[in-house]
DNA sequence: TTTT
DNA sequence: TTTT
């Protein structure tokens, strides 16, 4: 009764942004986690732990995530199961996020796949991250889960770094 | 490169130990959480997480724990893949366990599956659960993975000072 | 940009319920939490660590939390600071919980202090904690902190449905 | 009796290292950490949080962490109190760090504060990150804080990313 | 099927 | 006394 996952991994690829038949917003992706010790064989291996997020918190994840990049995630453990097209029943692993922080700046690996997916709108990346002055920047603070379905444009964590989370009063279940 | 786990459940059965051909104990068992929500047809869910402990917690996991214990867990999420003998690859995600924690004395829950299984280490178990008067003693603490293969007596976290501390109530600094 | 803090220990005294000046409910209470080793004089010790909730959740940890009880508590450091009378500043850390977890039923400490305060609740008490039999019930899941400062009734975590989960044995995936 | 702590946040200062009498290293240093809200004056604050690492950990911290990086942090809550010279009883909370990350590369703030503090083990931190390519490095895996209190040279966690952790296994306390 |  |  009581369930708490705390990650820092990479993402293994871009994530995916997908929509329920409802409309309601869910993102997936891999983070792969260095496992604190090495193999027996002496390598380095990691777990490659699948994520999955909802709502407002999907639509900032597929926006501004991307394959490589450093990340926290915070959530809980969740088993799925249902039965596949042999009739057998099949146990999915994953953690729902409700806190997802961006530990890199998106100007850190420029030129990335898919890097023209951000529409543009990091006109200065090529330069010094602009509003990450100092001694580098990092992206903003992403909990919640609790907002509409409906996309969500202006919720760039790098550009507004400070806005407060978005406190919609509704009580949805997760 | 950080992977933390704590769950609060209860186990859906007695735990299995087994020891690897180099003689390494190895305890499995599942702990059932519950959802902190209800799903759309209002039932209370819950999520069954496997979770495996080794060497020295192993041991003491077989000992005391017991199908229903309310026990909290500590730990990292781990993925492993195997070929299955349809030849298909199969993920398997599981808690590996470095803290587990009694919070339910044994005579709890007196007369459940196995209890012979203690070997007859709590003859009052019938009774109220003598050494746990007052406020409630509960088990030990026991963290590490850290010690041999070798099993060990001894290590009853009831027996031995599960007594709940002793709250030098006056001098409290609040 | 990251703050959890999970908690297992026992309460040192009963739980103390205020308002503030605008009606919000606060409580404090300070959770004993055994230290996992011995100090240098071979003594176990305890961290004493002051934890604040608000609003329901203020409500129902006064309703049924008591000194002594087993209780999980999930929040956030939180480091306040004020200037104390000779003009020092004096700082606070206390945990910010956003959600409790009663790990003992009120019927296992029945006759402690003020149990009285329970307003006749548990009419029952001093049975053998009647509905929670079977492989022994807890406590509800309180998250939360986001109702108003009224008072609410019928929130009794032990009451409502703190039957413990129904684990369908046979049909589990492990 | 289950305690366990989880920060992200950035340095205010240089980490402070000391040794204690009998020779056994510890650092201390104190992480900002943003709340997820703001407060009601619509200001973001951050709490501070004072941090203490023991032993190897503490050398690494000392060696690797400065001002401003952001850092992830796990280990436990610890409340001291001891009286200060006006006979007062004085409470100190702290986190006991078992496991650090440094969430960012040193070169990503060339330049700062008593850089040179580095005593030159970078030289070419003005460049583009040497072993950082690719998108973007970051540091290793320390946790244990398990082996001797002596100094240790040869720990940079970023220039061997992905030496095993020292699983030096001896029995300390912490 | 995986990241750095 | 505080970081970005």
């Amino acid at each position: 009764m009581l369930n708490r996952v705390i990650l820092i991994g990479r993402l293994t690829r871009d994530p995916e942004l997908r929509y329920t038949p409802s409309g309601v917003a869910v993102t997936q992706f891999t983070l792969a986690v260095d496992r604190p010790f090495t193999s027996s064989q002496g390598e380095r291996e990691a777990d490659f732990i699948p994520v999955v997020t909802w709502r407002q918190l999907a639509e900032t994840c597929a926006n501004y995530l991307r394959k490589g990049r450093l990340t926290a995630v915070e959530g809980r453990m969740q088993v799925r199961n249902y039965e596949n097209n042999e009739g057998k029943r099949v146990y999915v692993t994953e953690v729902v996020a409700d806190n997802v922080r961006f530990l890199e700046s998106p100007n850190r690996d420029g030129g990335g796949a898919r890097e023209e997916g951000y529409g543009g709108g990091y006109g200065s990346t090529g330069g010094s991250a602009g509003g990450f002055g100092g001694s580098g920047g990092y992206g903003g603070n992403y909990s919640g889960n609790r907002s509409g379905g409906g996309s969500s444009r202006n919720d760039d964590p790098f550009s507004d770094d400070g806005r407060p989370i978005d406190i919609s009063e509704d009580d949805l279940p997760f």
